[in-house]
DNA sequence: TTGCCTCTCACTCAATTGAGTGATTGACTT
DNA sequence: AAGTCAATCACTCAATTGAGTGAGAGGCAA
């Protein structure tokens, strides 16, 4: 019985040679390929993939969404995002809602297919800076979902401390535009605009 | 059996004044008297008093130690704060230590008589406006130890949101200024000098 | 009525902060 | 050898912030 997939991927180049490499092997069904994921959760409903593979950016609803759209609605289906970004944060987001497998698009075609029949098997396929990724999020003792450095992280405590730049330069001996570098390094990664907001996300997800 | 009382209090005259018009009473007896709680514990240990009179500021040890220091050498004496403050802060932190009863030096005499045997009664002898303190402090479902005002709570829980002052104002429909100005009381009630500390404080004490 | 408190608003000033940009060093990989 | 990354430091600029001070309106209580 051949495996039935579903795409959705905006690049219509590439979602088409991707449809026509998986209809040249006999194992492969496709039941459908899409330029967006607005009606995902339908179409997983009806046509009953055993695997979707997902792109990230899409015009409408993110593929994020779409992880999860799918999930709800056929929680046997297993996605594999199948994106550029090796994105720390649209990464764990992809994990969060419900991801399979993860891999890049420079996956060669035969890894691609290895990576299919992988996670039917219930494996999780992952290009190797992915799964790098995964399990270095995991040998810290905190959720470090935004990938901070060991620095970064003194910073980050020293902040919810309610150190001032200042003080967090004295405390660690580095200088004070040292410590505002660490910290806007921090703001960027926490996707927040301001000490405050970090501490208020630091402290609100556990981050540390 | 006389009551013995031992006073705590660096002021010399108002100390010597307040043993001199116990001693005067053949219900009390002076136990002694000093002007400073270093040796608060010792004290409390060797000469067993049933109530101790308790100033808060003081040299060396402040009276709010001194509570603490009595209480723990002996848990069965009754300490009495008298003071001048009518502080929210200090007023929580000799509650904390275990403080029996809080009298302001403006209580007239035969009310701090009174508040003697009360405390002996095994009740908590304190003036008006600190029970209504007290009591306000219950009522507030949270641990509002720090006496914020409802328009208080609302701003430090837009500030923990991260929200900027502007962004504050905004959501209060209130001015800049105001909600600048309402930050400013509740650094001042917090004890802390910028947001971030603030932030710090209400999320570990969880005053929000 | 007087006094106290809350909430409101305003103005100033110095300091801190967020942002943008860029550069150097050393460690580790490829 | 070239590339990546963490960590360090520097400089600018506009904006925000903390502080200090003052003041008016309304509510509530002694």
């Amino acid at each position: 019985m051949p495996i039935r997939i579903i795409i959705f991927e905006d690049n219509d180049k590439l979602r088409e040679s991707l449809a026509y490499l998986l209809k040249s092997q006999p194992e492969y069904e496709m039941a459908g390929d899409y330029n967006n994921c607005n009606d995902a959760a339908t179409i997983a409903r009806v046509y009953k993939p055993d695997v979707v593979l997902m792109d990230i950016d899409m015009p409408g609803e993110s593929g994020i969404n779409g992880v999860r759209l799918v999930k709800e609605a056929r929680p046997q289906t297993s996605v594999i995002m199948y994106t550029v970004f090796e994105d720390d944060e649209k990464l764990f987001q992809c994990l969060c809602a419900g991801a399979n497998g993860y891999l890049l698009k420079q996956t060669p075609p035969q890894k691609l297919f290895e990576g299919i029949q992988e996670v039917i098997a219930g494996g999780s396929p992952m290009s190797p800076i992915i799964a790098r990724k995964v399990l270095n999020s995991f040998q810290h003792g905190k959720s470090n979902k935004y990938f901070l450095t060991p620095r970064e992280i003194e910073v980050l405590q020293l902040l919810i401390k309610g150190y001032s730049a200042k003080m967090i330069a004295a405390d660690l001996k580095i200088t004070f535009d040292t410590a505002r570098s660490h910290l806007k390094n921090i703001y960027q990664k926490l996707h927040v605009n301001s000490g405050k907001e970090a501490i208020g996300k630091a402290l609100g997800e556990h981050i540390v």
